[in-house]
DNA sequence: CCCTGGCGTTCCGGAAGTCGGAACGCGTTG
DNA sequence: CAACGCGTTCCGACTTCCGGAACGCCAGGG
C-alpha cells in the first residue's frame, strides 16, 4: 500500500472530442468513451460517436468491448451506462491509499471541534477530487457526485495543492480561470498573488468563489520528499461564509492547520 | 437514473490470462490489464506480461495508455497502480443506481431492529458485489475491500439472486463450487436443491459456508418486469451463526423479508 | 395502415495501428 | 565491475481496426 502518488498532472483533463498522440489509439478512444459517461448517465452509440467525432460503427464496437469487459453495462433500451466493475476498481484504488485511513480519525475530531464539514481532497488533473468527507450535520447526507470534484482554481483545497506545484499552476492557467460566481478570481495575476499568500501563510481560503454562500479554508497535508515537505493532499473546512470566514476564522484556521499537521506526521510515520 | 440492469452475466468473471473472441482486441487486453490490479496493488510491465501471456512491450504500451487516460497511475518506481479516476467513475456508477438511495433508509431501520450488519448486494458475473452496507456495531468499521465481493454460490445473497436466473446458475456451476469452509456446499445437486428451497421459501441462508463462524440470511429485492417479479438485488443480514440462525432466526427472516419487500415496493414506485 | 426517421448493429475493403522480438538505458545486486 | 532485472524504445510484418454503407428494428405520424 503506497501513500500517495505525485500528482498525475495530465494536461488534458477535459472531455475533449478526441485524445491524441499516444500509441494504442483504440485504447485511448476507449478511455474517451468512458469519459463521455461522466456527464450523462446513459448514452448510445450515435451520441458517443457525435461527441467524439468518430464513426458510429467505431463507437458501437467500443461500447460493446467495454461492456464485455464490465466497465459498461447495457441498459434495456440498447444504450449503455457505467458498470459496477468500475465501482469495485474505484474502491480498490482508494482503499490502497494509506492517506484516507490515516486522515479519517483526525477528520472526525475536527468535525466535532468545528461542527462543519471536513473534506479530504487530492489533485487530479486541474481539478480537486475529494476522496473522503466528514459531514457536519447528519452522516445521512450522502456524498453527492456533483460535489465530489471541483476545479482547482476556485477552491481553497486546490490552492494549497497548486501553491507548491509550478507545473500544476501552469496547467490551471492554461485551462483558464472560469467564473462561477461574482467572487471567483479569474485574473491570472491576482490568482498568482493569492497563491503567493497561500505559500506564505500556510493555508488558503475561498470566499464564495464556487458556490454562492459557501466558503472554505484549507491546509496542506505534506510528505517529506527529497528533504522538503511536498503537499500530497488538502484538508479543507467548508461551510456558510459567516461561520467559516467570520469571527470564528482564527479558530477554523488553527483547527484545520493542526489537523493537517497531525495527519502529515501520521502519514510520515506510516510510510514504510 | 435507472433502477438497475438485468444481470450482466459475463461468463468470464475470472482474471483469465487472456480474454478472447471479441472485436477491439487491444481494448479487451487493456481491460484484462486492469483486472490484474484487482489482486495486486502495484504491478510492472514484466509481471503484467507474464500474467496475461503477452509480450512485455505490449504490456508496457497498455500500461502507458491506461496511465495517460488516468485509469492507472505511475508509482515512483516505474510500476503502476489503479488511478483515482476509477474512484470517480465508480462513484458515478453507484450514484446513478436508484437502488442504493431507495434501500438506505430501510437498511438503517433493519440494522436498528436486528442489531446486525445489513448488506445490499447485486450480481456481478458469478460473484455478489455489495454496494452498500450498514454496520451493526460502529459505523467506523470501514467497508473492507476484502469483503466487498463474494462468490455467489457460498452466500445467501448469491442464492436469492441465482434462484430465479437459470443462466446465472449455469455460469456458477461452470465456474465450479469452490470450497471455503467445511460447510461450503460443493455438490452441484445439493446446490440445485438449495436453490429450489430458496425459490419455495422466498429467502436463502448460508451457514458458515464462506467464513467460519459467520452466517447470513438474504431476501430478494424484486422489480416487476414482463408481469413477473424479477430479482435485481439481495438484502442480507450477516452475523455470528448463533445470533442469525439460532433462536432469533424467525425474527431475522421476517425482518429481512419485510425490509426487502418494502424496498421492492419503493423501487417500483420510484421507477420512472 | 405504411411509411419515414432514428436507433443500434453488421458487413466489407483498404489502410493504419499494433504485435512481438531484440536492443537500449538504468538501477540494483552479487 | 559485471551481471542481472527492470521499464522503455525501435522496427518490420502483419493483424486488426477504421469508416462508410447497408440491415433490422422500433416508434411516431401522415
Amino acid at each position: 500500500m503506497t501513500v500517495l502518488s505525485l500528482p498525475p498532472l495530465d494536461l488534458d483533463a477535459g472531455v475533449g472530442p478526441a485524445e491524441d498522440d499516444s500509441p494504442l489509439r483504440s485504447v485511448s478512444t476507449a478511455v474517451s468513451v468512458l469519459d463521455c459517461f461522466a456527464d450523462e448517465a446513459e448514452l448510445g452509440a450515435t451520441r458517443v460517436a457525435a461527441r467524439l467525432g468518430i464513426a458510429k460503427s467505431t463507437a458501437c464496437r467500443m461500447l460493446a468491448a467495454l461492456a464485455t469487459g464490465g466497465l459498461l453495462e447495457r441498459t434495456g433500451s440498447g444504450r449503455y451506462r457505467l458498470g459496477l466493475r468500475l465501482f469495485e476498481y474505484g474502491q480498490l484504488a482508494v482503499d490502497r491509499l494509506m492517506l484516507r485511513d490515516v486522515a479519517l480519525p483526525a477528520m472526525g475530531e475536527l468535525r466535532e471541534l468545528l461542527r462543519e464539514t471536513i473534506q479530504l481532497g487530492v489533485s487530479v488533473g486541474t481539478d480537486v477530487l475529494y476522496v473522503e468527507r466528514a459531514e457536519s450535520a447528519a452522516m445521512n447526507v450522502r456524498f453527492r457526485s456533483e460535489h465530489r470534484r471541483n476545479p482547482a482554481h476556485s477552491s481553497s483545497a486546490g490552492r494549497v495543492l497548486a501553491a507548491a506545484d509550478p507545473a500544476l499552476i501552469t496547467a490551471i492557467l492554461e485551462r483558464g480561470l472560469q467564473r462561477y460566481t461574482p467572487f471567483t478570481v479569474v485574473d491570472p495575476l491576482r490568482y498568482r498573488q493569492i497563491l503567493a499568500i497561500t505559500r506564505e501563510q500556510g493555508y488558503a481560503t475561498s470566499r464564495e468563489e464556487f458556490e454562492p454562500g459557501w466558503s472554505s479554508i484549507a491546509a496542506p497535508i505534506t510528505l517529506t520528499r527529497g528533504g522538503r515537505p511536498h503537499p500530497v493532499a488538502a484538508l479543507s473546512v467548508v461551510g456558510p461564509t459567516s461561520r467559516v470566514l467570520g469571527p470564528r476564522k482564527p479558530a477554523v484556521v488553527q483547527g484545520v492547520r493542526r489537523a493537517a499537521a497531525r495527519i502529515s506526521a501520521d502519514l510520515e510515520r506510516a510510510r514504510g
